[in-house]
DNA sequence: GAATTCTCCGGCCAGGTGTCAAGTTTTCTG
DNA sequence: CAGAAAACTTGACACCTGGCCGGAGAATTC
């Protein structure tokens, strides 16, 4: 046993390893990234990959769940900013439209992941975590938007993350064909959207 | 040149193999689908695959392009058959469903393929066009149904069909992870959504 | 300071990859 | 039927893959 706290050592390491993989993911996919690739875009070693993870899929599983922690609040800053309805969706079309601009390989790469776990049994269960957390924070937004424009939800959040994920996703592939309207369309999408997910509140 | 139209046979011997490879990819995915794994699982030898096609690639998007051709018209006699707004969604929602069940390979294929164009360029057209091609599909059901509903659609088709391919995919993701409810929940969300696509007729 | 543990390197392996050139069989033509 | 052309097979190639291991070096402990 080390010094102060050998775990954490260990952990920080792996942490960033996995940061590193998680670049080389972003650009090449997760079929054509190959340890040795990833270890060249790194400061390390080939051998030090396999000493902090027992396999490929240990590696990507690892990062996979890393990248979630960075999604996990992105659009809760323009929930909290927001005091009218159209502000809220005006931020978060905001939100979406920068996430796709800063952070298209890590969305394609995730993308990317979902498709292969519909092959490869074993990304299952993160991809499904995954997943939840990100409808949860979808939902988070309808149901703050709902507040705002005092009325309540209309859809199940699991289908309002759905219809928001598929129009997201387009955007995506759009921008990196280079459509330049894609993101445009995707915030005038939103606009039209949002109101769908929202009725006119019951009286009590 | 050979007796009565070699090009056609040639054609035809190029469908063949791609119905084959077909097969090969939709279970293992387009990454682990090896030439001589797609030979082995066919009357071919590997040998053969490369006198038809120059490469991998062009095999990959000769079968792409030709799955295309089997989705054009899935949803057709639904939308043909039905006599009222309620019947047609019941219908259409019915397809999809059959789908999932009898093409999950295919389609999981497709899923694959698109999240593959984010980084392979090459992939960009043909998915390019049969995205078109189901846009335009998922556009006559929803016109129909307006039709029918007295209604005029509320959304354009680019929006539309990203909603109701974001639902399918994950209905899709679902069945695949033994998510015995997943095929109902797209029946309902089916339901809750198509009502949203559509808004009264403007008087004329 | 010696011993032990941890960290890390880099080469090795068996197997799989796309590709292709050289043959072999089949098919058709003159 | 001979011969040419097309269709196909086979085996080999150069390369890359993930995983493994022996051992060097550093850190830590006794």
């Amino acid at each position: 046993m080390a010094r102060a706290n050998p775990v954490d050592k260990h952990d920080a390491r792996r942490r960033a390893l996995a940061d590193s993989a998680l670049r080389t993911l972003g650009e090449l996919g997760y079929a054509r990234s190959s340890l040795r690739e990833i270890a060249n875009n790194s400061p390390f070693s080939h051998g030090v990959v396999h000493y902090y993870f027992a396999d490929k899929l240990d590696l990507i599983v690892y990062c996979v769940r890393r990248y979630k922690a960075v999604c996990v609040t992105r659009y809760d800053g323009a929930v909290a900013g927001a005091t009218t309805a159209d502000g809220l969706v005006a931020a978060f079309a905001g939100k979406l439209r920068e996430t796709i601009v800063e952070e298209a390989p890590m969305h394609r790469l995730w993308y990317d992941l979902r498709a292969q776990s519909m092959f490869e049994e074993s990304l299952r269960e993160p991809v499904e975590q995954i997943d939840r957390t990100l409808e949860e924070m979808v939902w988070r937004v309808v149901v703050r938007y709902a507040e705002l424009a005092g009325a309540e939800p209309a859809l199940p959040p699991h289908t309002a993350y759905g219809m928001l994920d598929g129009i997201f996703q387009q955007a995506l592939l759009g921008h990196l064909s280079g459509d330049g309207a894609a993101l445009d369309t995707l915030r005038d999408e939103v606009h039209d959207v949002m109101p769908l997910l929202v009725r006119a509140a019951a009286r009590i």
